[in-house]
DNA sequence: TTGTAAGCGTTATCAA
DNA sequence: TTGATAACGCTTACAA
């Protein structure tokens, strides 16, 4: 690997020139500066950014870290970091196992944005610090030198729950996400919210556990299915698990939506080409808007009031009017 | 930040001690190791791999390179990448940018992994070495640094044009890649050996040239539907252009696949809802056996072979049997 | 305008 | 079993 010195030797000066060339300093003349150049080029030096790093305390590198490759939509949210990471000047490094805690610790990047559940609060809140800004999506955590940007999901879920009584359905069911997540409370309270402002009755045993994967989804239709009388409209916490259900109800001859209505949330790439019902994140812009407040902390101009990002209904084939509304 | 030198001070002892401690050698009494590791616990000390990886030249962590979010089957690669990875002790780093040549050229990642096509044979016949192994995949490079893990494109989409023939197909569209890539120049290559063995002609004029988005399927389509007369079967170089041409077709009440059938290739999510025949790509496994050939090639054990992974075809709705065959 | 030298956090060599 | 010290590639006072 040829470095600063090789160069310097070659030049014939001192590595402190070449490194002042190769950064743009103007303190160098002007042949000099023209002549290491061409060295540079020619010998294909390329600066050492462990040693730069090492000696700067300064990346310029930010690290996206999530581990769930069964959403599909990480890609758009990676999309939009990376586009405003591009037209910042910073570098992106994306990692996908707990190991991402090394890069983290170390000056190796000058921030985060964590997506990833199994990264604990606890950790998050030992490594934010003045300067290591972190922008948790998904959650929220009270500490000074972490923003959250979540999507507001009490309000589209109030509305697709309300539109679904407006459209004359009674009797529903749920199909939850992992219990614990923030997410999941949201959708659920407002689910909740609604029935009872409507004052329907909603029962424990209509609500079914699943964990956000396509599976839980077709289990938890099958278990509907064996129970005395189908609700009319199934609630589910994302577009995965609905799905799940919608595929169940096709196996066994239930019909969506003249027999069950079944909602997501997500808009997933499948929901749209389904005709699933459900809330549109707007992911892309949830990476950029990650990115940039996190960048903006970098800078030291401190923000770490949480972000509500909204999202909107899609209404599609998957709900249709109740015949007894008509 | 808390280094070895603050630990060293704190527990009374020099700093290779620690850095001894830390690293699990055995040259220290075990009194002292034990004060040491409970004084790194106590003020949270995390080796600084910077530091480390400046000294030792050796990171034991490996890149993934790509940048087309359009593509949902990267996730499956990574995660392919991530598991192998995770079980041999490496880290893997990923990256989406032209930047991550910076990633590559110093040591902070000792091999890559790259299917940006954006990322030159050049630049990379330059980056790879005795100690900086890299594997590209879907294309294939001549160097002795460099492994390929290709798809082998040809035996598939022989069989399943082959198949179409069988089925009493013989007017044929066809909906090309980008015309460079090794993967595009192979399918159309298989595409057009059967046809010429089979005795059926093909004409330029039915060649559509596409970039391997959705967009450039749909309006190939468009374009086919304002010819004389339609083929009765168009071939898509992939899944996604030959969804778009699906959707062309059915916006204007062209049936699918009784007026015309189609076929993609890749397998992607929403190929398995849209009935889309085509071949399967094994993703996960992609990924997976890249990672093992990147760290064996690290490990010293040289393998640079090109490697052929099969696919297999998935026969769904878009195509049937033609009446005229029956 | 250019060069000298210290130091970033670590590991490795060698001596004690 | 331990410690002093040089070195990794780079930047940056400061001196010339």
């Amino acid at each position: 690997m040829v470095g600063i010195k090789d160069i310097a030797k070659v030049a014939g000066v001192s590595v402190s020139t070449v490194s002042n060339v190769v950064n743009g300093k103007k303190n160098v003349g002007e042949s000099t500066r023209e002549r290491v150049m061409s060295i540079c080029k020619e010998m294909s030096y390329y600066p050492n950014s462990v040693g730069k790093t090492l000696k700067t305390g300064n990346s310029n590198t930010i690290l996206f870290n999530f581990s769930d490759f069964d959403r599909s939509f990480f890609l758009k949210i990676i999309n939009g970091i990376s586009d405003y990471v591009k037209d910042n000047d910073f570098d992106l490094i994306i990692c996908t196992e707990k190991s991402c805690e090394k890069y983290m610790r170390n000056n190796l990047t000058c921030g985060s944005i964590v997506l990833d559940k199994k990264m604990k609060d606890e950790v998050l809140n030992k490594i934010a610090g003045e300067d290591y800004p972190i922008v948790v999506l998904d959650r929220v955590i009270d500490n000074p030198y972490i923003k959250s940007v979540v999507v507001n999901n009490y309000a589209p879920m109030s509305e697709l729950v309300q539109g679904l009584v407006d459209r004359g359905y009674r009797r529903f069911g749920f199909v939850g996400g992992p219990e614990h997540t923030a997410d999941n409370k949201e959708r659920y309270r407002a689910f909740r919210d609604v029935l009872e402002t409507s004052n329907i009755d909603f029962q424990q045993k209509s609500y079914f556990a699943g964990d956000y994967r396509e599976k839980s989804g077709y289990t938890a239709a099958k278990i509907l299915m064996l129970s005395q009388e189908l609700p009319d409209a199934l609630v589910c916490a994302n577009d995965n698990m609905a799905i799940g259900a919608i595929k169940a109800f096709q196996d066994n001859g239930v019909r969506v939506p003249e027999d069950i209505a079944v909602t997501g949330f997500d808009n997933c790439d499948l929901a749209d080409h389904m005709g699933l019902t459900t809330v549109s994140i707007p992911n892309y812009e949830r990476g950029y808007i990650a990115a940039q407040y996190l960048i903006e902390n970098i800078r030291g101009n401190r923000n770490v009031e949480p972000f509500k990002i909204s999202a909107k209904i899609k209404w599609r084939n998957s709900v249709s009017v109740k015949k007894s509304k008509i």
